[in-house]
DNA sequence: CAACTCTTCTACGGTCCGTAGAACAATGAC
DNA sequence: GTCATTGTTCTACGGACCGTAGAAGAGTTG
């Protein structure tokens, strides 16, 4: 359901990082700043966006379902409807149940994954 | 990586579903047939394309890396480059990947998964 | 060569996304 | 209450991707 452009993930993960609502106003300043901090390769954003740029991608992030914006503060404010992780995750069992043979699927999928993750996986499956 | 439309779903489905490599006038035709079977609520397709059609769908999974031809015999022959299974694990790593916190999404992950997935995750990473 | 089959090229309309101006609405200062 | 400021909605355009396919080119066979 919904794939993301570039500016829709990259506002998104503001939304996550800042667990805050925030105004577009307050997003379209982190968008310029952002990024020389995690080792963005593609080296793109550091752009001044025009506000109504942001809100526009904010427009299209709520009629996706994924935020949700405050009318009643003049400037409206916005947050993630739920956190990266349950978005995440939810993603995992959409693509999951593309597929019609789900536990063939979870076998080629552990078969990938780190042991740390291993280790999780069995703490929370409940295994000795 | 690349995500399909819906003709390209479509196609692929196919190409996974036949294990073999098929040319581009057997798949417009199992796309004319195809569908009523599995209760294909959205009901379209049935439709009869043109080859042409399929042919460019084809070339564009090519670039996409999914699907492989062989030139060499005259109607050329086409195949996924791998099966649904792995393909669908690729991309919940992908996803699982896109998120900082992996071990996070993974909880949340396990927790919506039906008690047979449970117990076959359970099976696959005991024996590690 | 001629007829036929197959492939490549080119293209158009629709949708989605980045981008933003223009117009409209609310708020604050006086 | 009027004006300036700040904020929001509408409309729009260009680029990318996808479904769709005709036109033209290339290989195959009689």
């Amino acid at each position: 359901m919904a794939s993301l452009g570039e500016l829709e993930r990259a506002v998104m993960d503001l939304l996550w990082a800042g667990h805050e609502a925030a105004t577009a106003n307050t997003l379209r300043d982190k968008l310029a700043t952002t990024t020389e901090a995690n080792g963005d390769a593609a080296g793109h954003e550091g752009k001044e966006l025009a506000v109504t740029t942001v809100l526009t991608v904010l427009s299209r992030l709520e009629k996706k379902g994924l935020v949700e914006r405050e009318r009643g503060t003049r400037p409206h404010r916005y947050q993630a409807v739920s956190s990266r992780e349950e978005h995440t995750a939810e993603l995992m069992h959409e693509v999951l149940g593309s597929a019609p043979d789900r536990e063939a699927v979870l076998a080629r999928f552990i078969g990938s994954v780190t042991e740390s993750e291993a280790e999780t996986l069995r703490k929370l499956l409940g295994h000795i």
